[in-house]
RNA sequence: GGCACCAUAGCCAAGCGGUAAGGCAGAGGUCUGCAAAACCUUUAUUCUCCAGUUCAAAUCUGGAUGGUGCCUCCA
């Protein structure tokens, strides 16, 4: 039995799906102007997480992200930098191959996480006539109203406007800065529709001229069209609680007059050194500059797994090494379990099994999954716990069939002749038992970028 | 100013009323000429502080202190 919790009730629920057994589910992609940095890409294992234990469950999933193409791309204010025409200019392309480009990276970025694809990826550009039918519903109902610059949504005519975030949003107001735009009927209305500019990089066609979408209208749109007017689970980050998914909720409800989503499910950011990760404050790290660093994709995936989904978790090196090593020492210790030939007691395993099938299915507590995969892995080797350490990785996706024997395979061929030969001739010192030599000799390998190290089965030589 | 969330060993982090998971680091050991690696063992009488509820609290309540996020585009 699957709980989770819904940022709606504040409370952990019992899971069960509106029609049958498949899981219709919504998340919020990324705007793709610019690279997914680590702090984007905790929330994106966040739903790998959430629809592999689904699937372990025996759900059958319809998944759905979007990809933002438009909408976001220009600062919403008239003083705002326009990054879309910045980035096009810089490298001399169109808006779309900008946006190709980025999409591309991005899913590079996720296939090495193992991150698992959503069944449909929607480009919001691919659905520019779709959003104007949803506004000019939206306006025939009385939900909207124009402006010279744009078609608003009117939240009073929402009554349950903010019961997601549960903010006053008269009392926020007052204390925050709101540029003040005389033609709105409230501060907290928002834009469906903008009218364009005529410089304006991306504009279509509608109703009420020459024009592109407001922020929030192509998930409403988008969820509408590939999962029905209500569905299971939207999922997305903790800040886009308080207006994204507000408008969104806002947007659709109006429509269908009746709740859209059942449960709505949010990841927490991760902070660095303890405080926001942002680029303006320049503390982000993309997943290849980790690599260029020397972590794996799957170094960071195994580091975000040792924290729950709904905690902030603080990004530092240090434990980024503690989760490499874990990382590493796991697969060794698995390696040893694929190649023993001894079995485990049924009722051993089957205790195994139950709790970790307890872990993930209290709100996938992947922590604590974790660690009855390390209690169970520190057992006496057998092949049945790599079995069941196999079946468990449906869940973590962690690659762990690529277990493998601790010391580094590398190839001699590789080995300059000049390192070669001094190894035979440490070798000789050994054998006429002049240690001092032999030591001097390892520190002249050492300073040539290599290590040398005695093993019971030879002499190993790899790159430092 | 308003609204949330959080505070557990050197570090990361579970635990959600029944007497502190797991990982990293550290310590001891096995192995080794010595290292390194690997493996084994071990490491919080106590959960920021102060009251309270209870037979029982890290877990619930109230208060204090500290931290973070949001209220403006953001995963």
């Amino acid at each position: 039995m699957l709980k989770v919790y819904n940022t709606l009730s504040r409370k952990k629920e019992e899971f069960k799906p509106l029609v049958g057994n498949t899981v219709r589910m919504y998340s919020c992609g990324p705007t793709v102007y610019n690279y997914a940095h680590i702090g984007n890409l905790r929330t994106y294992i966040f739903m790998d997480i959430l629809r592999r234990t689904l699937r372990y469950d025996g759900y059958k999933i319809k998944g759905v992200m979007n990809i933002t193409d438009v909408g976001h791309l220009l600062s919403d204010r008239d003083d705002g930098e326009d990054k879309m025409a910045t980035a096009a200019k810089r490298e001399q392309k169109s808006p779309y191959e900008i946006a190709d480009y980025y999409a591309g990276v991005f899913y590079t970025d996720i296939d090495k996480l193992n991150i698992s694809r959503p069944e449909i990826i929607a480009k919001a550009t691919d659905h520019i006539n779709d959003m104007i039918e949803y506004v000019k519903a939206l306006v025939d109902k009385g939900y909207g109203y124009e402006t010279s610059d744009g078609i608003y949504f009117d939240i009073s005519k929402f009554k349950e406007y903010g019961k997601l975030s549960r903010l006053n949003l008269d009392e926020q107001i007052a204390g925050a800065r709101v540029e003040v735009n005389s033609e709105k009927r409230h501060p907290a209305d928002f834009a469906l529709w903008k009218k364009a500019e005529p410089e304006h990089i991306m504009q279509w066609e509608s109703p009420w001229g020459m024009g592109y979408p407001g922020w929030h209208i192509e998930c409403s749109t988008m969820s509408k069209k590939y999962l029905g007017d209500v569905f299971d689970i939207h999922t997305g980050g903790v800040d886009h609680i308080p207006v994204h998914h507000e408008n969104e909720i806002a947007q659709s409800e109006a429509l269908e007059d009746k709740k859209t989503v059942d449960y709505w499910m949010h990841g927490e950011f991760m902070l660095v050194n303890n405080g926001k990760m942002s680029k303006s404050l320049g503390n982000t790290y993309r997943i290849s500059q980790l690599e260029e660093m020397g972590y794996t994709a799957l170094d960071f995936r195994y580091f975000c797994l040792n924290a729950h989904y709904r905690k902030k978790l603080n990004f530092t090196f240090d434990g980024l090494d503690a989760a490499k090593k874990s990382y590493e020492r796991l697969l060794g210790v698995l390696y040893q379990h694929k190649t023993s030939p001894n079995s485990t007691d049924e009722e051993k395993l089957a205790r195994y099994k139950k709790e970790f099938e307890d872990a993930i299915n209290d709100d996938l507590n992947i922590p604590m999954a974790l660690g009855v995969l390390w209690k169970m892995v520190r057992e006496e080797k057998s092949k049945d716990i790599y079995k069941l350490a196999l079946d468990m990785d449906k869940v973590f996706g962690l690659s762990l069939d690529k277990a493998k024997a601790v010391e580094s395979d590398e190839t001699e061929s590789d080995i300059p002749d000049e390192v070669t030969a001094l190894v035979n001739e440490r070798a000789e010192a050994k054998k006429a038992k002049n240690y001092a030599l032999a030591d001097e000799i390892r520190a002249k390998i050492s300073a040539l970028g290599y290590a040398v190290t005695d093993t019971k089965d030879g002499v190993k030589i790899t790159k430092a």
